[in-house]
RNA sequence: CGGGGUAUAGCGCAGUCCGGUUAGCGCACCUGCUUUGGGAGCAGGGGGUCGCAGGUUCGAAUCCUGCUACCCCGACCA
């Protein structure tokens, strides 16, 4: 295997999809756009699904299942959510397949032509909004606090793995309420925990936001997202909750009894996030040597690696790494020992680190004579040599201490990269010369925005759900504003 | 959909301009010996319809025509 990455500051996202294709996390299929993700990638996907999903559950959701095609007629009852899929929707036209008598092969049979196609979802909102139609009657049926994990399928025109792929996994959230103040909350609600996962887990920090009109979702009355900063200086959105008001629940006719029995249409939320959190996760913190991941997503946490000239000297370490993994075990930490005869351990140190591991042990006859192992962790490179005596508390306490400093790292160049202008002129040389994230004055019209994206390329990332009132002019048209809005160049 | 590029062993590439022994190199793989505290060394070995289809020629990976696929840069990206 090729070892070298290309330089980072050359072309950032040809290094990110080397990086991606050299950890071992995914790959390139023989299907236009579409990504295979392999095991090693798809242990860090799992590690997230299994956290997502007990936050879900601890905040009342549960999980179900629904199809992965639509009829075209489910999905063009509600008209901004139409209009905003229908440009990469993959349809369904037949079902049916036959011999090709002339050419040989096979051929789609014309015979079979469906009255209706089907869509492949690029989103649920419709097939679960129709399902939801005979599953609410009364103000008892409500709120209805469902996820299910899936994949989806939109056909864009430019791919890249993880962050835009044709085909992706994700888990898309749908709730119904009986007032607009409960949906409102729920909207709230999920967002704070794609921002505590991010956060915590993925040691990624975001800024919650609400979306201006232009990039609000297709069929929502708003929008919040958590933007994350990557080490190139884009923004990248990685989580959005919505808040669809009644939208839906009138596209759809769903409609239950209020407490005084009148009928009254529901208020609908949905919220998801995808396999591009695994964008997220690499490119907020890799380095030269290849990825950082944090304690909490590794697939495994420790890896040892034994050194050793002789099979006796392999067995005798072996006795004592044993030893090791039961008392790492025991303060559940996850370990792999990689004994393996046909790699040297050289090899093994790079290819750890191409691959994150947080922390790794080495073990050689040196160390059995003094009672030793020496640990390096991933995130500094910095080696020590550790008494085996304290080595499982002594892990554990690192691997808390190597969360924080990413998450802190990865902090401190987001406050770095953080850019307050009050001016046209300054707003187009940060983006040129600094990137980041960039705070300026807005008019607070969808005119202006999409001018400034003419000209720039840089988005309104979000209207942070933080800010300070301040008195100030928007940058583009000088007319007044109450607050500065999160400008970047954005994934 | 525009602009550019590529297609040769599992992967990465050279060879193509200027046609000529048996198509070559690195990594990986197999065998053996020596190695093993930061991506080992030596020796030997296996693996190819040179993207597809036509054409020119005594002779095509190489020239010509058509097709297909993929990559990069744009456009697109609720």
């Amino acid at each position: 295997m090729a070892r070298e990455l290309t330089p980072r500051k050359e072309n950032y996202s040809q290094w990110y999809q080397d990086l991606v294709i050299k950890a071992d996390l995914a790959e390139n299929s023989a299907v236009r756009g579409c990504m295979v993700i392999k095991p090693y990638g798809y242990a860090i996907w799992e590690k997230m699904q299994a956290e997502l999903d007990r936050m879900f559950k601890e905040t009342g959701h549960v999980n179900a299942y629904f199809p992965l095609f639509i009829p075209k007629s489910f999905f063009s009852k509600e008209a901004d959510h139409v209009e905003g899929f229908a440009k990469e929707c993959a349809v369904v036209t037949h079902y049916r397949l036959r011999n090709d008598e002339k050419n040989g092969g096979i051929e789609v049979d014309p015979n079979a032509k469906l009255e209706e196609e089907l869509i492949i979802r690029p989103t649920s909102e419709t097939i679960i909004w129709n399902t939801y139609r005979n599953w609410i009657q009364s103000h008892r049926d409500l709120p209805l606090l469902i996820n299910q994990w899936a994949n989806v399928v939109r056909w864009e025109m430019r791919t890249r793995l993880f962050l835009r792929t044709a085909e992706f996994l994700w888990q898309e959230g749908h709730t119904a309420h009986a007032t607009k103040e409960e949906a409102i909350e729920e909207t709230v609600k999920m967002i704070n925990v794609y921002a505590d996962f991010a956060e915590n887990f993925m040691a990624v920090p975001v800024i919650k936001g609400l979306k201006s009109e232009n990039e609000r979702f297709a069929g929502a009355n708003d929008t919040y997202s958590i933007e994350a900063l990557m080490q190139d200086g884009k923004a990248l959105q990685a989580g959005t909750s919505h808040f669809l008001g009644q939208n839906f629940a009138k596209a759809f006719d769903v409609k239950f009894a209020n407490k005084e029995g009148r009928e009254e249409y529901v208020w609908a939320t949905s919220w998801g996030v995808s396999t591009r959190l695994m964008g997220a996760l690499i490119m907020a913190h890799s380095d030269d040597n290849g990825l950082v991941l944090p304690p909490k997503l590794a697939p495994f946490q420790v890896v040892i690696v034994p050194i050793y000239k002789k099979m006796e000297q392999l067995a005798a370490i072996s006795e004592k790494v044993d030893e090791i993994i039961a008392r790492l075990k025991a303060k559940g930490i996850s370990v792999k020992y990689d004994d393996s005869d046909n790699k040297k351990p050289g090899w093994k140190f790079a290819e750890y680190e191409l691959k994150g591991v947080p922390v790794r042990l080495a073990i050689g006859p040196r160390d059995l004579e003094n009672g030793t192992v020496e640990v390096a962790r991933r995130d500094t490179l910095e080696k020590n040599v550790v008494e085996i005596e304290d080595v499982d508390g002594y892990i554990e306490n690192l691997l808390n201490d190597i969360q924080q400093n990413i998450y802190q790292k990865a902090l401190n160049f987001r406050a770095q990269s953080t850019t307050k202008v009050d001016t046209y002129d300054e707003f187009k040389e940060v983006l040129k010369n600094k990137g980041g994230f960039v705070l300026a004055h807005w008019d607070g019209t969808p005119e202006t925005e999409e001018k400034i994206k003419a000209e720039t390329k840089a988005t309104i990332r979000c209207l942070p759900l933080e800010f300070e009132e301040e008195e100030g002019t928007c940058i583009y048209s000088g007319k007044p504003s109450k607050r500065r809005v999160l400008f970047a160049l954005a994934y």
